[in-house]
DNA sequence: TGAATAGTGTCTATAAGACAATATCCC
DNA sequence: GGGATATTGTCTTATAGACACTATTCA
């Protein structure tokens, strides 16, 4: 937001001069990006399979070590360029973990961010192979409490987490049941077209539950944020729903 | 919440042993915390004034580097008992900043904090004398739009702030903001027992506008999270208020 | 007694949940 | 036509805002 500004004294120049940022020992900053999307109204998360120590083999998120010049935003988008191969689509920092023993190399305190994307964007690149796959993500708790989330495969079984990623993917699944009801994060996962229908399924999967289809309707309605594009969805076996679009105005937050 | 469990094999062991983490370089990691209080229906902070380079003289909130074997929790607490003088009060992590160029001496990024507390607990430190201030803290943006915060002394006069504190601590205002009407915060800032109008008082001041007395009163008594103790407060002149007390039991989110 | 704020009761507007009725597509 | 879902309308209930009225303390 706001940058540096200040002129800068002589005496500080100095000082900056002779700085050593080596004088102490520093901890390892990475960041961890989950890429969230909903199919078939399930969530999904991409995860890599590691192929190096430690919790070699386990599952986690795509990470990196933060460049020395680089922001925390670029290192999360740059992460998602290369491990996932998306870019321009939704993202915002979660929460930073810092628990001394979370990384047994060293100490590496990990800023957390999570994105969003739609099945179709995620479908061009290439997953699946390699060691990348889009897996079902779940939590055993309900609304916001919090706490672990895991991961299970097509087959239903639970695959393990590396790290803390549990605990991470957890506060990722809180935070995107807080922020749904105000904020307009369920387009990021739907195509620029899509039907109140889908939109509802989405909130669903999020949130764990269902919801009461005629509010949900008129409050996405009311909200200002989406408007009718007068077309019809096609390809289904009754009666066709009308095709909505997001539109930015709105009215914001609708609490 | 989860602590690490797999047994570490021995091609693990070996990799962990060789690990060098000076391998490449490292960025500095701080924690600076915001200690936030409520006095006569203003907003007030802590703030030190920098008696070293860089920012030489500007105002700053406690901060410092993270020890290599502490949570940041910890180091939060730890700045907390030496800069302020309180511990035991409700502290939360806020965001990660991390803008390469945000501390001149080197990579610094910072994991703020805010914590809250009463101002007679404040009081009992010795706040005032050498360079530590509770001052104003004022945002010019309503709702939860969000934007940079100004600090001013006691004569109204606006007091400089070092690094991107001003966007740290509008980002604590916008925190609070959302997070006053569905987590119990605001008990937090008043003493055991307190009236409803002390209560509303805080919210008012938090969310930079007036809010309706009767449903204000009706939504606090329905969370559940008040219970009446049948005193009264007294030395006011006018009909005394019944006092309550925080009762951690109720509904929980009350959205 | 008057000033000031506490606390209660009532009315209205708004939003959510429940449910029924009708519309429109594919098969 | 039958199955399935969309869309609209109505009724009920819960909550927030507005406002009036009474209660209680100190000066």
């Amino acid at each position: 937001m706001s940058k540096r500004k200040r002129p800068i004294s002589k005496a500080e120049a100095k000082f900056l001069a002779e700085y050593d940022a080596s004088m102490f020992p520093h901890p390892s900053v990475a960041v961890d990006v989950a890429l969230v999307a909903v199919d078939e109204a399930k969530l999904k998360v991409l995860v890599l399979k590691r192929n190096e120590h430690p919790d070699f083999g386990l599952w986690s998120m795509p990470g990196g070590f933060v460049q020395m010049k680089e922001s925390l935003d670029d290192a999360a988008n740059r992460l998602l360029s290369a491990k996932a191969g998306v870019s321009g689509i939704f993202l915002e920092q979660l929460y930073t973990f810092g628990r001394p023993d979370r990384d047994p190399r060293t100490r590496v305190i990990a800023v957390a961010y999570y994105a969003l994307v739609t099945v179709a964007q995620l479908k061009e690149v290439h997953v699946a192979g390699n060691g990348v796959r889009l897996v079902e993500l779940r939590v055993d708790w309900k609304g916001e409490r919090g706490g672990d989330a895991k991961i299970f495969d097509d087959d239903g079984k639970e695959m393990p987490l590396a790290f803390d990623h549990e605990e991470i993917l957890g506060a990722v699944v809180k935070r995107l049941r807080g922020k749904l009801n105000y904020a307009p994060i369920g387009f990021e996962l739907l195509p620029k077209k899509f039907t109140l229908r889908q939109l509802q399924t989405i909130h669903e999967t999020i949130l764990g539950h269902r919801v009461n289809k005629d509010s949900f309707r008129r409050r996405m309605l009311a909200t200002g944020m989406v408007s009718a594009t007068g077309e019809l969805e096609t390809d289904v076996s009754h009666r066709p729903a009308e095709l909505y679009r997001f539109k930015r105005s709105g009215k914001g937050r609708s609490r």
